[in-house]
DNA sequence: GGCGCCCGACTTGTATGGTAGTGTATGCAC
DNA sequence: GTGCATACACTACCATACAAGTCGGGCGCC
């Protein structure tokens, strides 16, 4: 469990369970009981309950009237579609990102690329992936697009989920370093078509990777 | 007031809400009382409460702790924002539906394609928009992309609002109508780069209108 | 007369009890 | 032993009560 200290008790469960989710500390197909959960952050039923709405907007779980609330399973079909959706919206952002771009952002890019590398050397899994939210964000950001990555993160937690069981090493990690510095080559070069190509490439990493994870963990999937 | 009888108490307060919202039937700006609403459904506050999280979620309505909750005034730079993130969603879904599309939604679309150009005429707002709605909900469906039309509804609510002042009259949504024969047009000639461009340019409608309304109606725009 | 403090009427946030519905287990009839 | 009915435990959902914070008005003081 991970605690956030701010806002309401209902969004700090909420994200507390969001993450478990999704670092699949909680295993899809996984009963969630208000009652326990609500002991286990001591708050009342009512936050744990507004959370669990929350976490079903973006089908992570699933609530059931009467019968009960389960972390959903990784569907297969769900997964391609968010990621075409990822792709569609990234691959824009990447090609507007060339026609202007905030400086402050681009230096700050540059930071997050070295910290993602160094986390990949560690071998910090969940560094990483934080490194690798931030520089998806930062790229938004700076293209003027915030709103963007709003919607890419809901598709987002799908693919993260997934990306826990397909990253269980470094090596796996350091080329996704190299793709991120060849979107940013084609954005420092004004070149729309070379910052898409290379996005998309980086985008299409799971869909190697996903048939070889679904063999592996066949109870995870749906 | 909209009467839902499906789902729960929740789902129906925010369901009516947001179709109020999106209506204008509420203004922007609006101060909204979980007590009074929660009055006029014949429901205590706790659904009300839910149904606030949930448009707060898309940015329709702006809950402030123990202060208050608005609804949102409509903002230029998100409207932009929603708008670009739409294009790339739906672009892609027309590109993709040129490579494979399900036959029974593509007589579907024909059947919302005759349904819209008939409400146009009658100069019928609420059931121009629901066919349009339909029609690409039908197109991403048809795609096999049921997915990118979900995340293209949580933007597309902020564009309906300000649709609602673009559509004074029946001759400014007839245009509408033959731009989605266009895009149906380039779809059966399996014309990605057509069926695109076409969608690009009738979702690019709404720049073209906006400095007009804005122009009109400041009090609404923040 | 103007400024500042305090109190009260609001707001949203949280806790708790009760209700209706579902799935399961148990016991009975066959 | 098998099939069915009934009771029970558990769930989500909703209503109500309470807590905590915010804004505005009125009063006192300077």
């Amino acid at each position: 469990m991970i605690e956030v200290t701010t806002g309401s008790a209902a969004e700090r469960v909420e994200a507390s369970l969001r993450r478990s989710i999704i670092a699949l500390d909680v295993l899809p197909g996984t009963r969630l009981s208000e009652q326990e959960i609500a002991a286990r952050h001591g708050v009342s039923r009512q936050p744990v309950r507004e959370a669990f709405i929350g976490l079903s907007r973006t089908r992570l779980v699933e609530v059931r009237p009467q019968r009960g609330t389960v972390v959903a399973k990784i569907s297969v079909a769900r997964l391609m579609q968010a990621r075409f959706v990822r792709e569609a919206i990234e691959t824009a952002v990447a090609r507007r990102a060339c026609e202007a771009f905030d400086p402050t952002s681009r230096r700050r890019i540059d930071d997050l690329l070295d910290l993602q590398a160094e986390r990949a050397a560690a071998g910090d899994h969940a560094g990483f992936q934080r490194a690798d939210s931030l520089f998806h964000a930062a790229l938004a950001e700076g293209a003027g697009c915030a709103l963007a990555w709003e919607a890419v993160q809901d598709v987002k937690a799908h693919l993260d989920r997934a990306c826990q069981l397909t990253l269980p090493d470094a090596a796996a990690m350091l080329p996704l370093v190299d793709q991120h510095r060849a979107i940013v080559a084609g954005l420092d070069a004004r070149d729309p078509e070379a910052a898409a190509a290379a996005m998309r490439h980086h985008l299409s990493e799971i869909v190697r990777a996903l048939p070889k994870v679904e063999a592996q963990y066949p109870h995870l999937f749906e």
